[in-house]
DNA sequence: TATAGTGTTATAGTTATATATAACACATAA
DNA sequence: TTATGTGTTATATATAACTATAACACTATA
């Protein structure tokens, strides 16, 4: 059981951007946030730890963190308060089920050999000539 | 059955990039040429278009054209001869099988009613912690 | 040889991305 | 009220990405 009340925090774990790869810091902070709120490990209500904190977590400067930021506001992911913090404000949460087949899927095509970069080309082929 | 001999230039069908995607433009021509090869849709000895007919189907300019092909030659995708044009080198086409049984995980996901950013993001996630 | 079709290189300028740094504004609790 | 923790805004700088434009180099063929 989780000891955790409603709308405490939780502390969610970021990885540092890669920044050779291609896509730009701010993208790579908004993927990672909305990942943990698609995967329900963060909850409506939350809230995200200080900018300054996520700051040194992703290892990019804060104006790149409140782009990112400022972006999942405009999707209505999130909201802020100032002097108070950001907060989940929508639940995008997918059911697990779902999140199992998945996994599934994603066995199946490791087992074949395929890497992932070829796999979301392939999906992204396949999803938009359905 | 194809009437085409066997090096003779297919006709790749390219979109325009998408220039507020926060994906920089060269990768977007990358990946597409990739996608091409990936489903054997271009196979090696296949000569691409001219880069100033790349140019315009892509909607860029030709130094972004050429950013993107010097990258899949790095790969060994590409080679290029000065004054003939620019060829498929590397077999990285998928077996059609693999493709299908990805068809029908798409179709089953299209269902649930997820969008493909999602899916994407949920891939990359069960993907890295398997 | 001349011409057209191809890739290649170069230059200059613009916009987007990202950084470092500092200051400011609001909320909460001592 | 004061101090601390939070978000917010601003400025200056650097680098990457992208564009427009032009010239150059090689190949193939008429």
């Amino acid at each position: 059981m989780d000891d955790m009340s409603n709308n405490e925090r939780r502390r969610p774990k970021f990885k540092k951007v890669d920044k050779h790869s291609g896509i730009p810091a701010y993208v790579q902070v908004m993927n990672q946030v909305k990942t943990e709120i698609i995967l329900g490990r963060l909850v409506p209500g939350d809230q995200l730890p200080p900018v300054r904190e996520l700051e040194t977590m992703f290892d990019v400067n804060v104006n790149t963190i409140l782009k990112a930021l400022d972006r999942l506001k405009s999707e209505g992911v999130l909201s802020s308060e100032q002097g108070v913090g950001y907060f989940v404000t929508s639940n995008i949460a997918i059911e697990s089920p779902i999140i199992d087949e998945l996994r599934g899927f994603v066995r199946k095509i490791k087992d074949v050999g395929l890497d992932l970069y070829t796999i979301i080309l392939l999906i992204e082929e396949v999803w938009k000539n359905e």
